[in-house]
DNA sequence: CGTTTTGTGTGTAGACACAAAACGGTGCCCTACT
């Protein structure tokens, strides 16, 4: 096929199956890398037409689509978007789904006559789900909100990270992964822990200049509640107000609603039917104010959210950005203000080390796979320890990382006969801890990102590896320094500070290890330290000191 | 780390002080019970 003659296609294809006019930015490059055999990882915001790239492609791609995806009902709306075009049949298997129905799918799409199945990475712990994909030989493997993977692989839904071996096991179908919002870092792990080849990264701009950004700070958190339900009651509704705990969110709601505002709470310890009612009452605007944990969001795209509160603080820019990125998406002014009071960070720390493994965890499970001969499923082994489920699968990737478990295809475990167990498991141990330190410097960044003092747009932007000089003029320190007139000599003067270490280059600290340098701040300089997470150093300390020494890739 | 709940001691009835322990966020899945 000429490349014109694909390029007609596809123009076809998008017009008359999905009524496309024209392309969104990074769309048909996506497509097109797929197209030309790329496993593609492609970063884009929400609405910009994420799901119009992978049904275009699989439309294209002679087989089946393989579409992993983090929540039912996101499987749920896609089913239904695809069945509403005429581009072939989609469906679901989940736990709600009867046996009948399954083996119905299954059948089909080995038949060719199911051009979709939707699926959560736990599927994969039945071994009847990989054969049964494995007879259908898919050749497009879609990751659907694939920050996924960095963001709960590790200890929330540790099936994620488990993906990488499903697709090998597959054969490699072409790899599709989508995100709204993926800092380097996580871009890199994604491609990593794919395993993907001859990756191609799309990434569109990540800038949303309607939304102003705000900082208030507190140090006495009943002033900050009184001044959050001040701000509340003045702001253009609706919006969300983003708590960090379940209690918060239902007493900050009634508080709100005695305030005659139409306010509701959501959270996970609700029953999902009332969950599915509250948030179609807010799309559907009979709620002016949702006060949610976490919880909400993920595939809301609602345009008219006018303003995206953080009553708490989030536990990276990475969440942040993604929270305050549902505001405005009609492209009107909208306003994120994070109401930050230090002492929230307390409990964003706690979070952030909790679903650990400890020694006795580990030694657990090392010993009751000593016992084994045979390669043993995760939940027959589970019976015989005192741990969770989610724990357990953890350990084991930890294990698997540290090469001391092999794992089948189909997610059997077993021992590898001359590891060295006391070894292994310290080097679990420093692994984790290792990961401890990154997750905490993230959370760093973004109590950065509260007490700096220039362009606030600039850090964010840089944060996702985005050139982005400033000022912006929307947020409150830009806003704050126009009227300063020293505001754009001292901007100019940052930009060129010297910058002796290229971005994305590699170094080495005598006591950090190594790193790649993120970007420059001013006078600063940020590296991303595998060890201990995130840096920053004076660069002319740096410098002078010599603490930073080039290394070659 | 900070807040809330549960437990202990006193000294004989109920309450009160204090200490110790538990809890705090995201969702698949699957099993046992209505």
């Amino acid at each position: 096929m000429s490349k014109s003659r694909l390029k007609t296609n596809l123009e076809q294809i998008a017009k008359t199956r999905f009524g496309y006019t024209e392309w969104r930015p990074g769309q048909k490059e996506a497509i097109q890398s797929v197209l030309k055999g790329h496993d593609t990882l492609a970063i884009m915001p929400t609405g910009s037409g994420k799901s119009a790239i992978y049904q275009i492609a699989a439309f294209v791609i002679p087989g089946a689509t393989v579409v992993i995806s983090p929540l039912i009902a996101l499987q749920r709306d896609q089913v239904n978007a695809i069945l509403n075009q005429d581009i072939g049949d989609a469906a679901v298997i989940n736990s709600a789904i009867d046996s009948s129905e399954r083996e119905d799918a299954f059948e089909q799409l080995e038949d060719g006559d199911l051009e979709f199945i939707f699926l959560a990475p736990e599927q994969f712990n039945q071994a009847e789900t990989l054969e049964r994909l494995q007879a259908a030989k898919p050749s497009l493997f879609v990751i659907d909100e694939a920050h996924c993977i960095s963001a709960w692989g590790h200890d929330f839904r540790p099936d994620y990270l488990r993906l990488g071996q499903i697709i090998d096991a597959l054969d490699h179908p072409r790899i599709l992964a989508l995100t709204a919002t993926a800092a380097p870092p996580v871009r890199s792990e994604i491609i990593e822990r794919l395993n993907m080849r001859n990756a191609n990264v799309i990434v569109q701009g990540f800038d949303r200049p309607n939304i102003e950004l705000v900082v208030e700070r507190f140090d006495d958190e009943g002033e900050k509640q009184t001044y959050l339900v001040n701000q509340i009651l003045k702001v253009k509704k609706p919006g969300i107000v983003y708590v960090a705990t379940r209690k918060r969110a239902e007493e900050l709601t009634k508080q709100l609603q005695e305030h005659g505002i139409k306010s509701e709470y959501y959270h996970a310890g609700m029953k999902a039917s009332d969950r599915q009612e509250t948030e179609i009452a807010f799309m559907d605007d009979q709620i002016e104010v949702l006060v949610a944990t976490t919880a909400f969001g993920m595939g809301v795209d609602k345009p008219n959210i006018r303003f995206v509160f953080h009553a708490d603080i989030s536990d990276s820019i990475d969440s942040y950005y993604q929270e305050i990125g549902r505001a405005g998406r009609d492209h009107e002014l909208s306003r994120a203000i994070l109401f930050y009071n230090p002492e929230d960070l307390n409990l964003r720390r706690f979070f952030s080390s909790s679903g650990q493994v400890n020694l006795a965890d580990i030694n657990q499970v090392v010993e009751a796979l000593q016992l084994q001969i045979d390669p043993i499923a995760p939940k027959d082994l589970q019976s015989q320890l005192d741990l969770s489920k989610t724990k357990l699968k953890s350990a084991l990737n930890y294990l698997t990382d540290a090469g001391a478990v092999e794992n089948t295809p189909t997610g059997e475990v077993k021992l590898r006969p001359k590891a060295d167990l006391d070894a292994v498991a310290e080097a679990v141990l420093e692994t984790q801890e290792q990961r401890r330190q990154v997750e905490r410097s993230r959370l760093d960044m973004m109590r950065n990102y509260a007490e700096i003092r220039s362009c606030r747009r600039q850090y964010l932007l840089n944060y996702f590896g985005e050139k982005f000089a400033g000022p912006c003029t929307t947020c409150d320190n830009c806003k704050a320094s126009i009227t300063q007139d020293d505001a754009k000599t001292q901007e100019t003067e940052t930009t060129q500070h010297q910058q002796p270490y290229p971005v994305d280059s590699r170094v080495k600290h005598k006591s950090w290890g190594e790193g790649t340098v993120m970007r420059y701040e001013g006078e600063t300089i940020v590296v991303l330290f595998e060890q201990v997470g995130y840096k920053t150093l004076d660069v002319r300390t740096a410098i002078l000191r010599q603490l930073l020494q080039r290394v070659k890739p």
